[in-house]
DNA sequence: TAGGCCATCTGGTCCT
DNA sequence: AGGACCAGATGGCCTA
């Protein structure tokens, strides 16, 4: 998995400073300690993933002796008192209670990101042109699958097969040059045929003239992303189309909902 | 080298 | 109080 990936940057980023924490803690002895208790820290990773509450348990009795001074009584007269509740003095044991406490909570928040990759992940293999060396993007595996949502529930809805290049042209709105050309790789379709001519902002392609399908009712409208690729289908672009056979995704579909490809040869060779 | 993509950390907010 | 979720920040990797 990403495991490897976890641990490099694990080890090599060192915690974000943050306003509040550097300011609370100003690098003080406590929090060279800390550091050194870093790797100590780094090694209960591993167990806290584990749900590990020994190291916090010993900590709490730690902190007891400590844990009433609420006080900092700001003497000082000459700064701004500050609005708000009053902060904590940051003893030893609170810090490290407050790091366990961050240990845990990213542990969580990775194991959080890698559940949701997880299922992007699967999100793609159902997706047309899935692929293992020639992943899409998070962003556009999204935009990938709403389009094929909706060609499919358009599909559904007219009860007509449309014709290839319609269907092409559903699944690419929106979606960047790159991605375009892989969907018109994994069809073996020439991108050129889909394509409009000139860039426009509302691609001619998306006019219901021109296609199958009706008008995107959900069509996404990129506003103002940016990078330029995104939701732009200029044809100007240089295509670097390594045609390969169909997504594992898409073969069924075509199989057995859209038994039109029979004509896609007739099609790609009439591109050429 | 700039820009895109990604993983991770972090603090805030909401909910249980 | 603690967990889930979220968005911003940051730094690394990769590619055109």
């Amino acid at each position: 998995m990403t495991k490897s990936y976890t641990e490099q940057t694990m080890m090599s980023s060192e915690p974000q400073d943050s306003a509040t924490w550097t300011d609370e803690c100003q690098r003080s002895q406590d929090e060279q300690d800390m550091e050194k208790n870093n790797g100590a820290l780094e090694s209960m990773h591993g167990a806290l993933e584990d749900d590990d509450e020994d190291g916090l348990n010993r900590l709490d009795e730690d902190d007891d002796e400590e844990e009433e001074e609420e006080e900092e009584e700001e003497g000082d007269d000459q700064k701004p008192k500050r609005r708000g509740p009053k902060k904590k003095k940051m003893t030893k044991a609170r810090m490290q209670r407050f790091k366990m406490r961050r240990h845990k909570a990213n542990a969580r928040e990775r194991n959080r990101m890698h559940g949701l990759n997880d299922a992007l992940e699967s999100l793609r293999k159902v997706v047309p042109c899935y692929s293992k060396t020639q992943k899409l993007s998070k962003i556009e595996t999204l935009r990938l699958a709403k389009n094929y949502i909706w060609a499919l529930s358009e599909i559904l809805r007219s009860g007509k097969s449309p014709d290839v290049i319609s269907f092409v042209q559903a699944l690419c709105r929106g979606l960047s040059q790159p991605t375009t050309n892989l969907v018109a790789g994994c069809l073996q379709l020439n991108p050129r045929t889909f394509l409009p001519e000139q860039t426009q902002e509302i691609p001619s392609h998306m006019q219901p003239a021109s296609a199958s399908f009706a008008a995107h009712p959900y069509s996404y409208q990129t506003p103002g992303l940016p990078s330029p690729p995104y939701g732009t289908m200029d044809s100007s672009h240089v295509f670097h189309v390594k045609p390969h056979s169909y997504g594992s995704a898409l073969e069924p579909f075509f199989e057995t909902a859209l038994p039109l490809l029979s004509a896609r040869h007739d099609m790609v060779s009439s591109c050429h």
